[in-house]
RNA sequence: CGGAGUGUAGCUCAGGUGGGAGAGCACGUGCCUUGGGAGCACGGGGUCGCAGGUUCAAGUCCUGCCACUCCGACCA
C-alpha cells in the first residue's frame, strides 16, 4: 500500500476526550473514530486490525471443532419473551418496531435465536453434540460507554453455544472451548488471567473470565500467586481463619452517643474491628426485606448475597425504610429483628462481639450466638480483598484490575428449558439439551492489545495483529535514488505477499517518523541520507533494533523477517 | 440512573464587566525545504450545540432542551 493513497488521517494533539492510552492512539492514529457515544468507525487501519483478530480468533474456534454461522442482528421480541429476558434485560436491550407495530431487538447475545434455531432441527440424541458460533456486531445500550472501544454500545464479539447431551459431555466441551481460548489470547500475545467468575444475569452453573491485566481495567481480581488460584471478587472465595473459643461472658446494653460507624464503635469501646458486627438490612427485588451481619473488617459482596437469595438485584435499605422496621440508622443489630437474619462465615466462631441495640445511641456488648438470638445460617457473603488467605492454599491474595475479554459459561439448561430444546436420549426419553456459551469481546481486543503495547510514542502492534508487517519510508521523495531503491523493496515485500506500506508522501521527514511511530507497524525501513554510503536503516518499532544495512544484505533481512 | 464538567473553524483552544468572531495547527496556491510534526507570503473556511427569553445590542446574561466526556451506580 501507497500512503499517498492510503487513508490515514492522524492527529498532531491528542482527542480532548480521551484517557486511556488505547483510545488516545486508536483515535489519534487514524484507526477508529467516534460517531456517536459508544460508537466508532472502523477505519482502514483499524478494520485490518480487525479482521487479524478474527481471523485468529476463527482459526482456533475452528480447529476446536465449533461450526461458524451467522444469526440475524435483529431479532423478534417473541423468542426474549420466551425466556423473560424481554423484562430482564432492562433498558441495556435496544429496542424497535416494525411498520405493523411489532417488537424487536437488536441482539446483545444470541442464547435465545441460537437455541431457537436448534429446537427446531435437532430431535435426537444423534443430532448432538453440536458446537456453533458467529462474529457479529452487537448491541448494548449501555449505561455509560466509556474509553473507545472499551465499553461501546455497539460492538464486535465472537459468540458461541455448545448442545451436549448430558453435563458430563457439555463439561468436556467446556475445557476444549477454555483450552482454545488459552490460544487464542496467548496467540495475541496478551497477559492475561483466566479467573473464576459469578454468572451473571446470563444464568448457568459456573463460569471462567478472561481478564487482560490493564490498570484501566473495570474488572477487579484477587490471584494467588503460589498455587494460581484466581476470581473476579465478585465470585472470590477466601480462607477464614478458625479462631479459638472463648468463655462467654454476660451480654451488655452499653451507651454509644452518636457512635455509628464501625470504626467509631471500635475506637468508642476500645476493641478490635474484628469484634465488631455489622448488621445489614437489604431489601431484595424491591419486597423482601433481610438482615445480613458480617464482621466489621469484610465488606459485604452483594453478588453472593443475590445469589443466595436468589434475587434479581439487592440493595441496602435506606434510612426511611430502617425506621418502618423499627431500626435507627448506624444502631441495626440482630437481637429483636423480626426479619430473616442470615451470618457471614466470619461471624461463626465469633465470641462476645458488639452488635448495634435497634435503639438510638446504643450498642450490646458481649453478644453470642446462638445465646443471644437465631440466625437461618452461616454463609459466604464476603468480599476477597488484598493480604486474604487463599481458599486453596492459605497465601495471601493479591490484587489486580483487568478487563475481561472473553466469558465461558456452563449454562445448563436455563435456556433449554424455558424454550423446550429438547432431544430424546438413548432411553427413548426427552429431555433438555445441556448448552455452553463462550464470548469474546472481538473490538475490545484491539483495545486491550493497545493498552499491552504502546508507548509515549504511540502503538507497538504484534508482529500478528500489526495492519502491516513493514513500514518503508522515503525520508526525501525528490531524491531520484531513494524512490528506487524503496519502490524496489516495496515491490519485493509486495510480490511475497508481505503486507507492506510505502511512506511516500512528499511531507517532511518528521512527519513521517511521527506517524511511522503512533501506527505502530512492527518493522520499518527507513532511506535516507545514509543511501549514500549505499545503506538503508533497519528498526523494530519497539526500539529493541537501529541496523544500518547495505543493499545487497536487505534480501536476506527480508527473508529473515518473514 | 446519581454527581461533575464541556460544547466557538477540520483539530487543540482563547474570547473579564454585553457592542470587532479570533489564535496556533490543519487545508489551498506559490517559493523554499526533506533524519524527528520546518520557514515565508497570500488565501479559503463559522447556524459560537439547539430553542426561547431579557436588551437598542447576546459567543457573553436568564430559562429549557440536546449532545459529548469524566467520577460513581449498573453492566452476558
Amino acid at each position: 500500500m501507497l500512503a499517498s493513497k492510503f487513508f490515514m488521517p492522524t492527529l498532531k494533539e491528542n482527542p480532548a476526550d480521551a484517557i486511556v492510552p488505547s483510545h488516545i492512539y486508536l483515535v489519534r492514529a487514524g484507526f477508529i473514530r467516534p460517531l456517536a457515544a459508544g460508537i466508532y468507525e472502523y477505519l482502514p487501519l483499524g478494520f485490518r486490525v480487525l479482521k487479524k483478530i478474527e481471523n485468529i480468533i476463527r482459526k482456533h474456534m475452528d480447529n476446536a471443532g465449533a461450526l461458524e454461522l451467522l444469526l440475524p442482528i435483529l431479532t423478534p421480541a417473541s423468542l426474549w419473551k420466551e425466556t423473560g429476558r424481554w423484562d430482564v434485560y432492562g433498558k441495556e436491550l435496544f429496542r424497535l418496531k416494525d411498520r405493523k407495530d411489532t417488537d424487536f431487538a437488536l441482539g446483545p447475545t444470541h442464547e435465545e435465536t441460537i437455541t431457537d434455531l436448534v429446537r427446531k432441527n435437532v430431535r435426537s440424541y444423534k443430532d448432538l453434540p453440536l458446537n456453533f458460533y458467529q462474529i457479529q456486531t452487537k448491541f448494548r445500550d449501555e449505561a455509560r460507554p466509556r474509553y473507545g472501544l472499551i465499553r461501546g454500545r455497539e460492538f464486535i464479539m465472537k459468540d458461541g453455544y455448545s448442545f451436549d447431551v448430558s453435563e458430563e459431555d457439555a463439561i468436556k466441551t467446556y475445557e476444549v472451548m477454555k483450552d482454545a481460548y488459552h490460544k487464542i489470547f496467548k496467540e495475541l500475545g496478551l497477559d492475561y488471567l483466566m479467573v473464576e467468575a459469578d454468572v451473571g444475569a446470563i444464568g448457568g452453573k459456573f463460569s471462567h473470565e478472561f481478564v487482560v491485566k490493564v490498570p484501566s481495567g473495570e474488572a477487579h481480581i484477587v490471584y494467588c500467586e503460589k498455587c494460581g488460584y484466581a476470581a473476579n471478587v465478585e465470585a472470590a472465595k477466601f480462607h477464614r481463619h478458625k479462631l479459638p473459643p472463648e468463655p462467654l461472658l454476660e451480654k451488655e446494653k452499653v451507651y454509644t452517643p452518636s457512635i455509628k460507624s464501625v470504626e467509631e464503635v471500635a475506637n468508642f469501646l476500645k476493641v478490635p474491628i474484628t469484634k465488631i458486627v455489622k448488621t445489614l438490612i437489604y431489601k431484595a427485588d424491591e419486597k423482601d426485606y433481610v438482615a445480613v451481619l458480617i464482621r466489621g473488617d469484610i465488606e459485604l459482596n452483594e453478588t453472593k448475597l443475590t445469589n443466595h437469595l436468589k434475587a434479581i438485584e439487592v440493595r441496602l435499605a435506606n434510612p426511611e425504610e430502617l425506621e418502618s422496621l423499627g431500626i435507627p440508622e448506624g444502631f441495626a443489630g440482630p437481637i429483636g429483628l423480626n426479619i430473616p437474619i442470615l451470618a457471614d462465615k466470619s461471624v461463626e466462631d465469633l465470641h462476645n462481639f458488639v452488635v448495634g441495640a435497634n435503639e438510638k445511641d446504643y450498642h450490646y456488648i458481649n453478644v453470642n450466638i446462638p445465646r443471644d438470638f437465631k440466625i437461618e445460617g452461616f454463609y459466604d457473603f464476603g468480599t476477597a480483598k488484598e493480604g486474604d488467605p487463599c481458599p486453596v492454599c492459605h497465601s495471601p491474595l493479591k490484587e489486580t484490575t483487568g478487563l475481561e475479554v472473553g466469558h465461558i459459561f456452563l449454562l445448563g439448561t436455563k435456556y433449554s428449558k424455558a424454550m423446550n430444546a429438547n432431544f430424546v436420549d438413548k432411553d427413548g426419553k426427552e429431555k433438555p439439551i445441556i448448552m455452553g456459551c463462550y464470548g469474546i469481546g472481538v473490538s475490545r481486543l484491539i483495545s486491550a492489545i493497545v493498552e499491552q503495547y504502546h508507548d509515549d510514542k504511540g502503538i507497538i502492534w504484534p508482529d500478528n495483529v500489526a495492519p502491516f508487517k513493514i513500514h518503508i519510508l522515503i525520508l526525501n521523495t525528490k531524491d531520484e535514488k531513494a524512490m528506487e531503491v524503496g519502490f524496489d523493496i516495496y515491490r519485493k515485500l509486495k510480490e511475497k505477499g508481505v503486507e507492506v506500506l510505502l511512506d511516500e508522501r512528499d511531507i517532511s521527514a518528521g512527519m513521517k517518523f511521527k506517524d511511522a511511530d503512533l501506527l505502530g507497524i512492527p518493522h520499518r525501513i527507513v532511506i535516507g541520507k545514509s543511501l549514500q554510503e549505499g545503506k538503508v536503516e533497519y528498526q523494530k518499532r519497539d526500539g529493541s533494533i537501529k541496523d544500518l544495512v547495505n543493499l545487497e544484505d536487505m534480501d536476506s533481512l527480508l527473508k529473515g523477517l518473514l
